[in-house]
DNA sequence: TTTTAGGTGAATCATTTGATTAAATCAAAT
DNA sequence: ATTTGATTTAATCAAATGATTCACCTAAAA
């Protein structure tokens, strides 16, 4: 066989990402997918069987794409607290920023089908053996990680999975929201710290 | 006609809010809530004439649930900074607590239909007349109302968002949720009023 | 050149699903 | 008792949708 000047299957994927992730598993129709791709229909169920098949191939990646920003920071004891922060803050707002959607979709995703997907092994099981916890204990005893990771999480994500409502308003652009998350990548570490003071 | 012991209507509507806010709009079939309502699948299109008629009125009420707990205390000049933190953060667990699929679902599905819902003269338009951005300003004119706004619902909102993966994880059950909303409930005014200080 | 095997697409199938229809029920008014 | 108008239901429709079939193509191997 010859090199295809596009591989399909990675053709269908980039398309089922995009879809899946705009739109969700409930009100994706695979035409949408094969027309996305620009593929006839039964192309997608000979490479990947089913519907079904095809997401769990996606939100496998993206499951790992928002976990994996992550594991590896607060497990390494090289870093210091403030550079774990940092280092949180500015990787997840650099990933979301490139990938908008996946927040939303893969936290509502997660909830409709919470038993599938390994993430039992997730991150919080992670945590209790990260060198995390014993840094925040070090700094300030009185500070439960999970506060503590809660806190950093939801001031770095919550933007964006508040994003729709912010540009109804009519006040915010793309732009002017960029720039807001670019400020909030220096700030939260500050405003971080300043809650292990208290 | 004599008194029915259950307001069919009614029983229709209750059904909806449940399946709705549980499966979002496209998951929902509308025979999933004549079944949970125990009723016809006709008598739904009998009362509301089409699927989307019935969840426009569940999404009307929802975003209520969901902003009107924060336009009354925003905009209310009686309150001192420190009482509409507060105030802000205890209503918003307070509410979701009893309503934890609210915040996916109407984040959710503003998203997937951004253009409808009249959410334009929203908490931006109202936040920018109200008083809380000038007792930001009196207090610390480095902090923008918006940040300071996002930490707040971030820190107090994103926990519920992410709790199906705390949930997966096996540490987690719903008392111990509970009580760890409690606990942030009485903590987060005190990080955010530490954020004022930097 | 012929064979072979993977790749491709038009047409179609079976099921699901939102919606409609027409008949039945039931209590109150006449 | 009959009529009336509001409810309620079983049956069915039409469109949408996930999946399959089968014929055809293409390029490499024999």
């Amino acid at each position: 066989m010859v090199t295809k000047l596009v591989d399909t299957e990675e053709k269908i994927k980039i398309a089922a990402r995009k879809i899946f992730t705009q739109k969700g598993y409930a009100a994706t129709r695979t035409r949408d997918i094969a027309e996305e791709a620009d593929i006839n229909l039964s192309l997608l169920n000979y490479y990947f069987r089913s519907k079904e098949k095809l997401f769990n191939i996606i939100m496998i990646e993206k499951l790992q794409e928002f976990f994996g920003v992550i594991s590896p920071i607060i497990t390494d004891f090289r870093l210091s607290l403030e550079e774990k922060v940092e280092k949180i803050v500015e990787n997840y707002i650099e990933m979301i920023l490139k990938n908008p959607d996946l927040p939303i979709f893969v936290l509502s995703e997660i909830r409709h089908n919470p038993k599938n997907f390994g993430i039992k092994m997730g991150v919080l099981h992670l945590l209790s053996n990260s060198s995390l916890v014993v840094q925040i204990a070090e700094k300030n005893s009185k500070v439960d990680p999970i506060h503590f990771l809660l806190n950093i999480l939801g001031m770095s994500i919550f933007p964006f999975i508040s994003k729709p409502i912010m540009m109804a308003g009519g006040l915010f652009d793309e732009e002017k929201f960029k720039s807001l998350m670019e400020e909030r990548k220096r700030l939260i570490p500050i405003w971080i710290k300043a809650t292990l003071e208290t």
